[in-house]
RNA sequence: GCCCGGGUGGCGGAAUGGCAGACGCGGCGGACUCAAAAUCCGCUGUCCGAAAGGGCGUGUGGGUUCAAGUCCCACCCCGGGCACCA
């Protein structure tokens, strides 16, 4: 077999491996590191072979392609698998790292293999940890209590990131809500960084917006609500004055303003209570508390049931006047002051609300002619504002007023009387980072009853975990259950502490891994800056579009925090410059994956038909970005498409029979003419990455050898040679061992015995002459009235007058013509004449 | 509901406003063969026609243009994302 050999020269002639002082232009090109679940499947041959493709095209267009290859090797699959054999969660994943591997490597990926990382190394942990630390010190991680999701078929808690529409995107269970301790990173330090930053990637739209969505700034205005009594009598505790703040889009609606709404889990719920409803409230606050997040997400149920009235009221200070505070479970604590001003006559849920509690509605912004509807959400003159409700003193009148002056003018109060500011709250929430799990990377920190929390000093890591650890979830990470390691002592005090037994989510460990890419020898630090320097940003990277929101998201927040912490340079802000994102592979109309137990295995097809086969297979198939249904996936012709390419080229072969000498003929410098046309058009399709098409425009020239080599006048020799020469270079890229092998074969098959051994992979792009590229002569197409009604060979300089003579002259032509003269001819020589009659 | 994509032969899909359907699959025919496979060559949108040739044709309806799959407007369908975030 050929596909071994031409492996093992890669390999051993390091032909894919670059050091950092590489004096060619430096290109990274990376595809997402896998997690190890066994021999690679059908997805990640098609995203590694265009990432390879890639690799082998940069490099013989004369850059060092730094092209690496790890394994995201934490998860629960692994502990999963351990909880269920007994057998130690590393022995299986590095088992099924080196099945995918060996799997990888049998596709013809290509990779600089001693730069490879994997997450579950303790050298990976020992700076997977150093970096935590470094957060930590910064102020960029903390610890806190709150409601969070947990998952109870993974028995851990997740991020927000990690639930999708109530459930556990990994195991599907509905997410509970719990309160606990956890640790968080401070993402949204960096939302708006996040937000204006996308500008400057090159990222397909799809990703980009589901990045801007996700973060969900709005901007609005902030204030405080004082609470009162029915009658407008301050309400105080401790002899203070009781209050809360609202955050709201629409300030200029505050004169609308007939109540306001508090989330159930709002702290000042229970003070603000009356006596008369305070039952009332405790039930509501209870149930809503115990309602899933899919329930509470529901719209499905009756809004009587979702809110609550607590008897207080608050003054509204655009009016002066007391509203009744409720409670409603939509108003989420977790986002802006988990308390909100309810204007029905201008926000539909509020409107809604409203009807359902019998609550005043009062309109504020004009209605425009022929409204019927409820709230009015558009643009328009203000009224009422003051009106019916009142005014406080001082405050501003905004009758008149569009909503954009208006907002401005009501913010521009709030800030001069005191009571409010202008602000910009997102929907982004912190990173929530710790996992109850034991396959993962150990937080680093030790609590001391003297000390409190304590980090591990740098010179302690790796905190590793030990591995006689009962595995089975009890809702507490495992580690807690063994003494040996989490009895240890103070690094500050030397007295008795206990570690940390949480684990980090694994977007911890894909966070960073491409930094460690640029320098994995490093011992000092997870990488030098001048290795950083010398290769970031990543120039392509390519991998799913599942990871929108979360592994891009968790990377982009790291290198912008690494950035500010100096330990990657100032200038890198963003860590992938192009961003390609593949399609899927379905068989019989759902995702082909492991869990869903409907794959077909890359190992059986390269057996039978070859890497190559396979790879051109699922370049033709379809457009790189789109998802593809198996059935679909050509094998077979492309199988017969490199027998084809086999025959013609290697030497001696069946289908160059004869050849001829001598000066070329015009059909020699046609052939000359395709292969430059070839050269250009592969090129170019490569680069806009439509791989379907450059599929296309090999088999078409081929097609066209084809027919040179069986034509009666038979092929000229150096011109065959040229066009299967650069055939071959122009399909290494895609089919790099059949290519290297009949390059090499069809150099020791040469006179000239220099050219001997030559491989493939080491030879330059070729490059198309211009000139070659036009052609001597154009099909002249000739319409009437916008009809093709004639095609005509004319010389490519023939210009205007010659190109209407010629189409003037067409039997064809002159039957649709008529016997007037055309009103009107459309000239664009040489390609196209129209008369118009 | 809002925001993106996308609707082209039997199928996957090509096509800087200028020959619609490249290339592949499938199908049909021919060559080779005792035969089959493999291989090679050709045909293959649709309707009318014996043919030459012509009509129609890129989701639907309008528009711009000498010329529209491509640009504009409205609508229908499919896919994806967001959706009590105040």
């Amino acid at each position: 077999m050929i596909e071994p050999h031409w492996q093992a020269y890669w390999r051993d002639h390091a032909t894919y491996e670059v050091d950092n002082d590489d004096p060619r232009p430096r290109s990274y090109v990376l595809s997402m590191y896998p997690y190890p679940s066994g021999a690679a499947h059908m997805g990640h041959v098609r995203n590694y072979t265009f990432g390879d493709l890639l690799t082998r095209y940069r490099t013989m267009r004369g850059d060092a392609v730094l092209s690496p290859m790890g394994f995201d090797s934490f998860g629960l699959p692994a502990e999963n698998a351990a909880i269920r054999t007994g057998r130690h969660p590393r022995e299986f994943t590095e088992e099924r790292i080196e099945e995918l591997r060996s799997s990888i490597t049998r596709i013809g990926g290509v990779y600089d293999w001693r730069r490879t990382v994997r997450s579950h190394d303790p050298d990976y942990i020992r700076w997977t940890q150093w970096l935590f630390l470094r957060m930590l010190e910064a102020g960029l991680v903390y610890r806190r209590d709150a409601t969070v999701n947990w998952c109870p078929g993974c028995q851990t808690v997740l991020a927000n990131e990690q639930v999708v529409d109530g459930v556990c995107d990994r195991s599907g269970d509905p997410v509970e809500r719990r309160d606990l301790e956890q640790w968080y990173f401070r993402i949204t330090d960096y939302a708006q960084q996040l937000l204006d930053d996308l500008d400057d990637v090159d990222w397909p739209e799809r990703v980009i917006t589901q990045q801007r969505n996700w973060i969900g700034r709005s901007e609005g205005a902030e204030f405080e609500m004082e609470v009162v009594d029915a009658d407008g009598v301050p309400v105080t505790r401790d002899g203070e004055p009781v209050a809360f703040r609202v955050f709201t889009t629409r300030p200029d609606t505050s004169y609308g303003m007939t109540f306001c709404v508090l989330a159930p889990e709002h702290p000042l719920v229970d003070v603000v209570t009356t006596d008369d409803r305070r039952a009332d409230v405790e039930a509501f606050v209870t149930r809503a508390r115990g309602t899933s997040e899919i329930d509470r997400l529901s719209t499905e149920r009756n809004l009587a049931e979702r809110g609550c009235a607590t008897g207080a009221y608050a003054r509204n200070p655009f009016t002066g006047r007391p509203v009744p505070i409720h409670l409603a479970d939509y108003v989420l604590a977790s986002y802006g002051t988990g308390a909100v001003m309810a204007v029905p006559g201008e926000d539909q849920r509020d409107w809604e609300f409203a009807t359902v509690f019998g609550l005043p509605i009062v309109e504020t912004v004009q209605r425009p002619q022929g409204w019927d509807g409820e709230a009015y959400a558009g643009d328009g003159g203000h009224v009422n504002s003051p009106g019916a409700l009142g005014a406080a003193p001082g405050a501003p009148d905004l009758n008149g007023m569009d909503v954009v002056t208006a907002k401005a003018a009501a913010v521009d109060w709030l800030a001069s009387s005191g009571s409010g500011e202008r602000r910009v709250n997102y929907r982004l929430r912190d990173w929530l980072l710790s996992r109850q799990r034991f396959w993962g990377c150990p937080i680093p920190v030790v609590y001391c009853d003297a000390c409190g929390i304590v980090a591990v000093p740098d010179d302690q890591l790796p905190v590793l975990a030990p591995d006689d650890v009962e595995f089975t979830p009890t809702g507490q990470s495992p580690l807690r259950s063994h003494d040996g390691f989490l009895n240890t002592t103070c690094p500050d005090c030397g007295g008795p502490a206990r570690r940390e037994t949480d684990t980090m989510d694994t977007f911890v460990d894909s966070s960073w891994y491409y930094l460690r890419f640029c320098d994995p020898w490093s011992t000092d630090r997870p990488f030098s800056l001048d290795a950083v320097r010398a290769w970031m940003p990543v120039d392509q990277y390519i991998g799913g579009a599942e990871h929108a929101v979360l592994h891009l998201m968790y990377a982009r927040f790291f290198t912008k925090a690494l950035s500010d912490l100096g330990l990657v340079p100032a200038a890198l802000r963003e860590p992938f410059q192009h961003l390609f994102t593949q399609g899927m592979i379905r068989l019989d109309g759902v995702k082909m994956s492991k869990s869903k137990g409907n794959l077909v295995a890359p190992e059986q097809i390269i057996d039978t038909l070859g890497a190559d086969a396979l790879r051109l297979a699922h370049l033709q198939v379809k457009p790189p970005e789109d998802d593809v249904d198996w059935e679909d996936v050509g094998l077979e012709g492309c199988a017969k498409f490199l027998h084809r390419v086999w025959r013609l080229a290697v030497p001696g072969g069946p289908v160059v029979t004869s050849v001829r000498a001598g000066e070329p003929t015009p059909v020699d410098v046609a052939v000359e003419r395709a292969r430059h046309r070839l050269v250009e058009d592969i090129s170019v399709t490569f680069d806009r990455w439509a791989y379907n098409v450059s599929v296309a425009r090999y088999m078409a020239f081929v097609n066209e050898l084809y027919r040179y080599v069986q034509s009666d006048e038979g092929p000229h020799r150096a011109t065959l040679d040229d066009a299967v020469d650069t055939l071959l270079q122009l399909l290494s890229p895609a089919c790099p061992h059949i290519s290297a092998e009949l390059w090499w074969r069809r150099s020791e098959a040469r006179d000239d015995a220099s050219a001997r051994g030559a491989h493939i992979h080491e030879t330059p792009w070729p490059v198309a002459d211009p000139s070659m590229l036009v052609e001597e002569t154009v099909t002249l197409i000739v319409q009437v009235n916008g009809k093709v009604r004639d095609r005509i060979e004319v010389h490519a300089g023939a210009d205007e007058a010659d190109c209407v003579a010629a189409a003037q002259a067409s039997e064809k032509v002159r039957v649709h013509l008529g016997v007037d003269p055309p009103r009107k001819v459309i000239a664009r020589p040489p390609k196209l004449v129209n008369f118009v009659v």
